[in-house]
DNA sequence: ATGAAAGCGCTAACAT
DNA sequence: ATGTTAGCGCTTTCAT
């Protein structure tokens, strides 16, 4: 029994206590408001005192506690970002654009990722919700806009981020994916080609439906139809983009293929190796997202490329404006993307010219 | 000056409080204190009370809030993650692997990314400090190590990532680096390469240095000289590797070459492909990191596998015994990488055999 | 087993 | 311009 006591005592260690206000202002001499006054930059504080009070805090070597603060103003300087895919390199960058600009507004980024799974986004959500947020990026990973109705009312800022979110009066930036599906097939379709395959990620994410869509509309531009036995549906995984490939190569296989998300292309790319065909002679490929290895795969990959950086900075942006001002009304931004030509379209060599960028 | 007051208001917009401890008390018929017991699952309380109580949060939707209990209890359940770059996806990997521990144990994760700046890792530090949370988990960027023994002095438990820090009491975990660097080029050796080239990452970075020096033990052990001319050190970057590889290629060029990093490896390629070499047949290429692309690249890459998610998650572990017990002695976990032998090294080709994984 | 009350560290009225 | 004071929402003695 006497052996249990010691052993509880497992909380958290000893440590110097971290100073206060109240100890910067006995130091100083002066009360604890004034020091929160200089140390917050307030106006209408006698240089006299304001340098005594850093001086002592420096002395002291004071470090606000923010939770204090958080509590004390309802406000934080945290913002929440959910990702549905932390290992796909577009959200990276994304993330990337998100953090550059919080932490120069002086935010921090609070991070987690839905693995794709609804429930999952939504625990995420709540987590923010209670750990008082300033603000929430999100890529939805739902069909479902409930949740997300329910943290508007919350007066929580929100900003959907890469897919959309129909019928929901909420801050948004994606890119042009139909455009961008368009232009790369129709790029196919002028060296060509007419069976052309699409491999598209699942038909409940908005920028799959897009792409698909874009897909449709060039083989319409080109008045000729739409080969709907080619277009292959697969999960988001880079095994799935290889299983798609397989089937469309057990078919009678087509002779070029747009593949609508970045790690279906390397599974894709799998499957095409793995049967000894070649890239662009035996098929042709367009990916998306323009990734590090894009330029380092033999040949080049011609891909229909995100600006992910600045769609994270996009969405950054909007929600600090929105923190600014929660009234105004909410924007939808949509960024370009861009057909970016290299050689597993095979357009070097049937054209023998290097339009390459 | 009517005009500039409405205008003032933009602080936050009116939204329903969220309800407290003490609304679900009144509603419930009991003090606050009974309701905190309830909620955070503490023993001594009457069936009766405690079903009221919940009966009562959930028809109120009451939510915690976390800001106010971190306070009071001067805990958090949020950890710091700081990595050194966000778009490689080694360090996906390992958030990944991170996140599932953290989220299982009811904790949410900070993430900001140094972009291997130390001034920029600092910042992010103090910044978790300041936000209170439980603990730091990060991969240094730095070669100085005063700034984690003040966090540590702090109380602060901390957990370091992937590169060694020296002479610092703190919990580790890294991987086999010269071991696994060993295995690659022995395998090169023993399929008759003398000269193998090597790119590295920066050499103040602990792992670059203990691949290098797996390189050179490789050579010892088999009793030839190492090739001191045929190293090349780079940035961590794609476009590093690729000047890298054109270094080693104006030189009488290595048969074969370990790549220490997996952008670097990236880049590697990029050089090979634009000089029109054939891997492996005029050069054999190994790298380090199995990810996505290493088997959609043509062909397939051979690698130095890390289990990075497992570092991920025996970082988590790491700090969560700490967070238990915090006055526990230190450790160092180091986990193994193993040699995925597929085409690039030229196994294949050489033995006629498929000892690939 | 339950309630009353104090207080975590900070900021913001309200005084002066 | 500066000080006094009252909480933010929660947990936790200390009573009962």
């Amino acid at each position: 029994m006497s052996a249990l006591m010691p052993k509880k005592r497992s909380k958290r260690i000893e440590t110097p206590a971290a100073p206060t206000v109240k100890q910067v202002a006995e130091r100083a001499g002066v009360s604890t408001a004034t020091v929160s006054r200089v140390l917050s930059g307030a106006p209408y504080v006698s240089d006299g005192l304001n340098h005594r009070v850093r001086e002592a805090a420096r002395e002291l070597n004071y470090q606000l506690n923010r939770i204090a603060r958080n509590l004390r103003t309802r406000t934080s300087r945290a913002v929440g970002v959910v990702i549905p895919d932390i290992e796909n390199p577009f959200f990276g960058r994304v993330v990337c654009g998100i953090e550059d600009v919080l932490q120069a507004a002086g935010y921090s980024l609070l991070l987690s990722h839905s693995n794709e799974n609804p429930n999952r986004e939504q625990i995420n959500l709540r987590t923010f919700l209670a750990e008082g947020v300033a603000g929430i990026i999100f890529t939805s990973s739902s069909t479902e806009t409930s949740e997300y109705e329910h943290l508007l009312k919350t007066g929580m800022p929100l900003v959907a981020v890469s897919r959309i979110l129909p019928g929901i009066k909420v801050d948004m930036v994606t890119v042009t994916n139909s455009e961008g599906a368009h232009a790369a097939v129709s790029h196919l379709i002028a060296l060509g080609h007419k069976r052309i395959g699409m491999i598209n990620g699942p038909a409940w994410i908005s920028t799959s439906r897009q792409r698909l869509l874009g897909y449709e509309q060039a083989f319409a531009a080109a008045a000729l139809p739409v080969p709907r036995d080619l277009v292959q549906h697969a999960d988001w995984r880079q095994t799935g983009g290889y299983h798609a490939m397989q089937t469309l190569l057990q078919m009678a296989p087509p002779t070029a293929v747009f593949v609508g998300s970045n790690l279906l292309t390397l599974g894709a790319l799998q499957g095409i190796h793995e049967r000894g065909l070649s890239i662009p002679g035996d098929i042709a490929v367009v990916g998306f997202d323009d990734l590090p290895w894009a330029t380092s795969l033999q040949p080049p990959l011609s891909v229909v490329a995100q600006p992910a950086f600045e769609v994270g900075v996009t969405a950054a942006r909007l929600l600090l404006d929105r923190l600014h001002d929660p009234a105004r009304p909410p924007r939808h931004i949509t960024l370009e993307t861009r057909l970016i030509v290299r050689a597993s379209c095979g357009a070097e060599i049937r054209h023998g010219s290097a339009s390459c960028t």
